[in-house]
DNA sequence: GTGGTTTTCAACCAAATGGTTGACAACGGT
DNA sequence: ACCGTTGTCAACCATTTGGTTGAAAACCAC
């Protein structure tokens, strides 16, 4: 379901830590331990964010030795910037045609159907 | 602190319902009663949502008698949409990068260190 | 094979989350 | 003045979340 996926997706970066960890996998690739280091916290803490970004699949893991390094996966970006785009869209156009509507009825005193809901009446 | 916005945006979108309501409210405004209609859930927790949602900034309230229209603000979507875009395009100039690096060895039989996760030599 | 490094798994804990119900505030209609 | 409607507040409950520690898996190096 890509409505689960979306779900998850949003959640992994509602945390600032696990967003860090995004921008600096966004420079290089880099281990658990490296991305464990900056923080305060233990490795297991950092492991247990990767596995959330992982399964919201911002993140694939590969192995090296004991190593796992991560990788940023740029496609569920797009995924979001869909999401954002198609409601940001709307509400922008919403917002300008009520301008344009606004500048239409200079000095009307009835308010279409796009203030209903300031309407009394 | 904008960082902290940001976690409450992500916050407020991971949920299903809540993508939702912005779905609906992307098209026209609407009262929590009817933004409540559509969900086998209490009006209360409609209404806590709602206040997850303004509190993120995604959405304001204003007042029509008892009624407490909820409006869809846009600005907030450029807020994630910069910070998205900022690390999608990191990560797709890194990955365009890589292109490049693989059409240009091609036919050497050692991996580069962008490959090393995959290489078990 | 013993030891050190890296990472994950398991159990646990405090705090946050999403839901409920009950009370009540604010308002319009009659 | 009352009643119905609309929405929020408060208390409560179950589940999830982000952290901890301890143990163990997987691997290289010696």
């Amino acid at each position: 379901m890509d409505d689960d996926q979306l779900s998850q997706v949003f959640a992994a970066l509602a945390d600032p830590t696990r967003r860090d960890m995004v921008a600096r996998l966004a420079v290089r690739d880099a281990t658990v331990g490296e991305l464990a280091d900056p923080y305060d916290v233990s490795v297991q803490a950092v492991s247990k964010h990767i596995k959330v970004l992982a399964d919201a699949g911002l993140v694939s893991q590969t192995r090296d030795a004991q190593r796992r390094p991560c990788h940023l996966e740029a496609e569920v970006f797009d995924l979001m910037t869909k999401w954002i785009e198609r409601y940001r869209q709307q509400a922008q156009d919403r917002y300008e045609r009520l301008d344009g509507v606004l500048a239409e009825m200079r000095g009307d005193e009835r308010p279409t159907d796009h203030l209903q809901r300031g309407a009394a009446s």
